[in-house]
DNA sequence: AACGGTAATGTTATACTGTAACGTCGGAGC
DNA sequence: GCTCCGACGTTACAGTATAACATTACCGTT
C-alpha cells in the first residue's frame, strides 16, 4: 500500500499530501497517454492546495492570477479533463469540484462535505455503492455512475458545535 | 401498508399512483398545519404527472400555462416548499425536482436516474444510509442529509440497448 | 524542413440555474 | 376595522455552464 490516506479531517503533512497525490496523479496520466498541460497541472495544484471544494470561478479567479485568460471555458476545460481522467471530483451539492486523493485506485467514492468550514473528504464506500447495486439490482436497473455526498459537521466542528467563518 | 410502491420503471396504474401519491402529501400538509395553495398544489401535480424529474424553469413554463406568473421565484418558492415537506425531492445531478412517491415514510432515499429515458426511480436505501453512516462513523463525521444518486439504464432501456430521445 | 492532422487553447457570446430584495395582497385573530 | 403574517408579484441580478468558431501548439510523416 503506497500511501496510507489521512482523512481530510485530520490534521497531516499536507505538503506530501499534496505532492505524493500529484506525483500520482501525474504517473496516472502518463499511463493513459494523456497530457498534463500547465492550465490542466495549475488547475490540479490549485485544487489539492486545500481540501476543500472550490467552484469553477473560484478555480477560475486562481488561475487569472497566474496569467490565464479570464474565461469560464478555460477553467471549465481543465477541470472536465481532470474529471475525465479520475483526478478530480464533481461535488454535485456545491457545484464544486475537488482533487481526488487517490487516483488510480478503483473507488466509487462518498464524499462528506462539512456544512461549518466546508472541508471535503472522500470516504471509502465499497460498501456504501455495494449496498446502492444492491438496491438498484432489485429494481432491474445498471449503474453506470453513482453520486454520494453527505452533509454534516467534521470532527473538529462538531465538537463544542464551534463555527467557523 | 397503505400502499405498495410500484417503481417508476415498471408499468402501473399512473393515475391512481398520482391521485394516492398527492392524498397522502395533502394529509401530511393538513397535520404539519401547512397550506397547499394554488401553485403549490399545482407544481406537485406537475411533478407527479411523470416519474421523471423537471428543471424548475420547466415547471415555471408549465405553471405559466396555467396562468401563474413567469417569474422564477415562481417555481422556486414552490419547489422549495414542496422539498421542505418532505413532498419532493431534488435530484442534484440533473438540476431538477421530482415528487416523492411516498411522503410521510421516513426515508432517506437513493434516485436512480435512467440517462436514456429520463425516468427516475425512488429506491429503498435504508441499507446504503446505513452503509453511509458506517463509513462516515470511521472518520468522525456527522451527517446531517445525504445524497444519492445513480446514473445508469432503467430495465426498459438496458433490455437490447434501445434508445430513445 | 515543409506538411498535415489532431489536440489544446483563445475568444465571443449566450444559455441555464438560482436568489435577493421589496412591494402587494389576503386571510386569521383581536 | 385593524394589524399581523404568510404567500405571492415583480424587478433585478448573481452564479453556473456550454456552444461555437478561430487560432495555435504539438507530433509524426515525408
Amino acid at each position: 500500500m503506497p500511501h496510507d490516506d489521512p482523512s481530510a479531517f485530520a490534521p497531516h503533512d499536507h505538503a506530501a499530501c499534496m505532492g505524493g497525490t500529484l506525483a500520482r496523479a501525474e504517473a496516472r496520466l502518463a499511463d493513459a497517454g494523456q497530457r498534463l498541460t500547465p492550465v490542466r497541472r495549475r488547475t490540479l495544484q490549485i485544487l489539492l492546495e486545500s481540501h476543500r471544494a472550490l467552484g469553477a470561478y473560484d478555480v477560475l479567479e486562481r488561475l487569472v492570477a497566474d496569467g490565464f485568460a479570464n474565461q469560464p471555458p478555460v477553467a471549465y476545460r481543465a477541470l472536465e479533463f481532470l474529471e475525465e481522467q479520475g483526478l478530480v471530483h464533481r461535488i454535485r451539492r456545491l457545484n464544486a469540484f475537488t482533487a481526488c486523493m487517490h487516483p488510480g485506485e478503483a473507488h466509487a467514492p462518498a464524499f462528506l462535505i462539512c456544512r461549518t468550514c466546508h472541508a471535503v473528504a472522500e470516504a471509502p464506500a465499497v460498501a456504501v455503492g455495494a449496498a446502492l447495486q444492491v438496491a438498484a439490482a432489485a429494481l432491474q436497473f445498471t449503474i453506470e455512475r453513482s453520486t454520494i455526498e453527505a452533509l454534516g459537521l467534521c470532527p473538529a466542528c462538531s465538537g463544542g458545535d464551534a463555527h467557523v467563518d
